[in-house]
DNA sequence: CATACGTGGCA
DNA sequence: TTGCCAAGTAT
């Protein structure tokens, strides 16, 4: 029994010694040591820019949004499209439109103040179990269970876990709860999510530097790399599409796309359903065409750009599958904030038209 | 428990 | 070039 506590103090004090040497320096991060105290709305912002999302993407995202929107109540009274137009780019959409609910939330039931408990937190929107205790942990100091896929990797690989994700998480979960700091729960967090960034990678991890090599039951493995054990990936389909370009004074036609499904909420060029087949002859044939291959998560796409006039009689409203629009200054494009895919299509069609 | 949901970087 | 992967959440 006092075995098992000294080890897992051990294992929790070369954590965060290794931390206070080699923690990476973020924008959002409160250096190990400082005076300085967290603000849970910029912790909880980047962790929402942060899931499932490189720290080099979001890191330009978090610095537009802290300065334009300093505070969750600068945030809770933007406008929908002011947000949605910031985020384009970053993916996975539905994280933008319920980080405004969530901001909202924490003005209207909390009274402009983020819970400080880890059940709390979890009861907004976009906050699942990683986030709560993550924001719990950093913000808040709680000795919450932070688990990430980082984290993750890094336990997996130290227990030997062989269990396949997501049902190993259950034993994860149990190996890392009595190793959890209480001194420093955020300072540990966020160290062992650094290790697993930089030393115990999914590929080539360095374990000859590792601050927990001494006891790693998976060090010196020539498999190593294959923990954690993932599922089979599944074949993605190919989709196609039709996207149209109406022109008229300088401006085009921009819809925004309904709230639910790809790209939620966000200003898109109007068009087709995707569809598994490609599109017929007839609309591919007029003129003006651009076509461009994007991936998605789970189905490739191509998208076919066709010029096309509204008709007198068939306001161009109709066009937009969300019925709903709005003419947009050709010369102002890059404001629209339109996601990648569109945004590919559009760059690809003013290079053509030079 | 499985699936939908973006994007860019790296080997 | 193709596949893998990243501080996950909602349903």
């Amino acid at each position: 029994m006092y075995f098992v506590q000294m080890m897992a103090r051990d294992f929790t004090d070369r954590v965060l010694a290794w931390y206070d040497r080699s923690a990476r320096v973020l924008p959002w991060r409160i250096a190990p040591g400082s005076a300085e105290t967290p603000d849970p709305y910029r912790i909880w912002l980047a962790e929402v820019m942060l899931q499932q999302t490189t720290v080099a993407a979001v890191a330009g995202y978090f610095a537009r949004f802290t300065e334009r929107w300093p505070t969750v109540g600068d945030l809770a009274a933007a406008d929908d499209a002011d947000v949605m137009a910031a985020w384009a780019g970053l993916g996975y959409y539905a994280r933008a439109r319920n980080l405004l609910a969530c901001a909202r939330a924490v003005v209207t039931d909390h009274g402009g103040r983020f819970p400080d408990s880890e059940a709390g937190l979890r009861a907004l929107p976009g906050v699942g179990d990683y986030t709560a205790a993550s924001v719990a942990a950093i913000a808040f100091g709680r000795a919450a269970v932070v688990i990430d896929a980082n984290i993750e990797r890094v336990i997996a690989r130290h227990r030997l876990i062989e269990t396949s994700l997501p049902a190993a998480k259950r034993e994860i979960r149990a190996a890392l709860a009595p190793l959890v700091s209480d001194d420093r729960p955020g300072d540990f967090a966020q160290a062992l999510m650094d290790l697993g960034a930089t030393v115990c990678t999914p590929r080539s991890p360095a374990c000859g530097i590792c601050p927990v090599m001494a006891d790693c039951r998976a060090r010196g493995r020539p498999d190593i790399e294959r923990l954690p054990v993932k599922p089979p990936k599944k074949a993605k389909p190919h989709r196609h599409g039709i996207a149209w370009w109406i022109e008229r004074d300088g401006a085009i036609w921009l819809i925004r796309r309904p709230d639910k499904g790809m790209l939620g909420g966000m200003r898109a060029l109007p068009g087709g359903d995707w569809a598994d087949d490609p599109p017929l002859e007839s609309g591919a044939a007029e003129s003006g065409i651009v076509r461009v291959d994007h991936g998605f998560t789970h189905f490739d796409l191509t998208l076919t750009l066709v010029r096309r006039e509204a008709p007198p009689e068939a306001p161009p409203e109709s066009l937009g599958a969300a019925g709903e629009g709005i003419w947009w200054p050709i010369a102002e494009l890059d404001a629209a904030g339109l996601p990648t895919l569109y945004r590919k299509l559009t760059d690809k069609m003013l290079e053509r038209d030079v």
